[in-house]
DNA sequence: GGACCAAATTGGTCAGACCAAATATAAAGC
DNA sequence: GCTTTATATTTGGTCTGACCAATTTGGTCC
């Protein structure tokens, strides 16, 4: 489920959660909000923000007249992530299609921040990848030194479509990994490799390198990610389907 | 500025415009529901259902006692279609953000589907690109097969996430750009390049010859576009700034 | 079977009201 | 004077009931 404890949020959930579990299809047409409004024994007005909600993210499309469900192919980027939370655990195949996607955005925005990036900018990346170093026997510890890595590399490069991008893809996904306690295995040699590929770009100030290293990197994550999720209980998950 | 017309709406772009006008400083209290009702002459309900609007794409958050204005950087992407068309052009820089990261994500789904094509996809896949040769010198008749074969491609893939992204950027930028008549002057030989990167690609089955041909090929559509950019009329943009 | 028209349905909007949470203001204490 | 506490006000969330316009629906007539 979502955050906020409102009626329309909660309306919006359900309806959302539904819409992704197939329940309608593509086309259908959805009930009204007077139908709506007295299955959920809530007003009208509050159903009406729930379905400006679902329209915001694609799923309906609303007409006088009627409305009607979408296509979840045709929805926005912000289904995935209740899309992956629907079982209560990841599906393995979505994550590493997000891993995969995030790798290659990832790569290219650490070509570009090295590219780009002025001297004091790329002592400062040094710096990070130091600190980086200094932990890459703690995966815990590491977490932090890597967002803020990737934090600094996102500001360099400046590329605004790819970091709308990024804030919903790790809005959705990394938040909820970390939830669910999954810890990829990564190997040691893996991350070293990484690291040196990114201070070598660096020192060259070759993006190419840096972007490769970490295209690589995310390479054995998809790997690692995959073996950890495969592993995981499975607890089945409590979810009342109203 | 942007689809519907209803009342809701039109609030909801308006104030959506002023927000990204910076017309706001993030962490501002944004303006009282009732405020704005008086102000739009419409009721709290139509205010309300804006405002919905506009916390879905992540730039306001709206709590008890008030609501707050985010960081247009912290927004959804969604937001990226309004924003390049603020003024009625598209901001060049944007522009060649979003064909760079356009470009690594087709290029990724090229290779994608090359590699997971099964024999009869491939066939298709070989055939499509056989009747963009076969438009290769008229630029308008080329797009609805260009259309076609990146939804195969896409298809094949079968990355829920890329196509998302996909979905949220093609709708707020490719159309746009069509409509503004902005028509990139692309040197045949790069077409050909394509087009035989591609087929060589699919031939041996090779993916990453395909994503690379498919890559190259956006590098010199971001110069082309920067060009057509640069050289197109700016009638000034007539807007109410109410 | 297809074109046409009336009735029921549905989304969009409005008005006025109440509650609970958050904020701003005034009062009390030090 | 300054902090703390209590009070009043503002603000978002929700409800009820109503009206309009566009769309669907269903029946009628050719």
């Amino acid at each position: 489920m979502s955050s906020t404890n409102t009626i329309s949020h909660e309306i919006a959930d359900t309806l959302r959660d539904e819409i992704l579990r197939q329940r309608y299809r593509s086309g259908d047409r959805f009930p009204s909000e007077r139908d709506l409004a007295v299955r959920f024994d809530a007003s009208r007005g509050a159903v009406r923000e729930a379905l400006s909600q679902l329209e915001q993210l694609g799923l309906i499309h609303t007409q006088p007249g009627g409305a009607r469900v979408q296509s979840v192919n045709a929805a926005s980027l912000a289904v995935l992530g209740p899309l992956m939370a629907l079982d209560g655990y990841p599906d393995p195949l979505l994550v590493d299609q997000f891993l995969q996607t995030f790798g290659v955005l990832t790569a290219m925005t650490a070509k570009n921040a090295v590219n780009a990036a002025s001297p004091e900018q790329l002592i400062q990346l040094k710096k990070l990848v130091l600190e980086l170093a200094d932990h890459s026997d703690d995966f815990e510890a590491m977490q932090p030194r890597w967002r803020e890595l990737l934090e600094a590399m996102s500001t360099i490069a400046d590329n605004l479509v790819v970091r709308l991008i990024s804030n919903d893809l790790k809005a959705q996904f990394v938040d909820q990994m970390m939830k669910l306690g999954i810890h990829p295995k990564i190997e040691r040699s893996s991350i070293d490799q990484l690291l040196t590929g990114l201070r070598v770009g660096m020192n060259k100030q070759d993006g190419e390198i840096a972007g490769q290293a970490m295209q690589n990197h995310f390479q054995e994550l998809r790997a690692a990610v995959g073996e950890a999720i495969k592993f995981r209980d499975k607890e089945p998950s409590i979810r009342a389907v109203n």
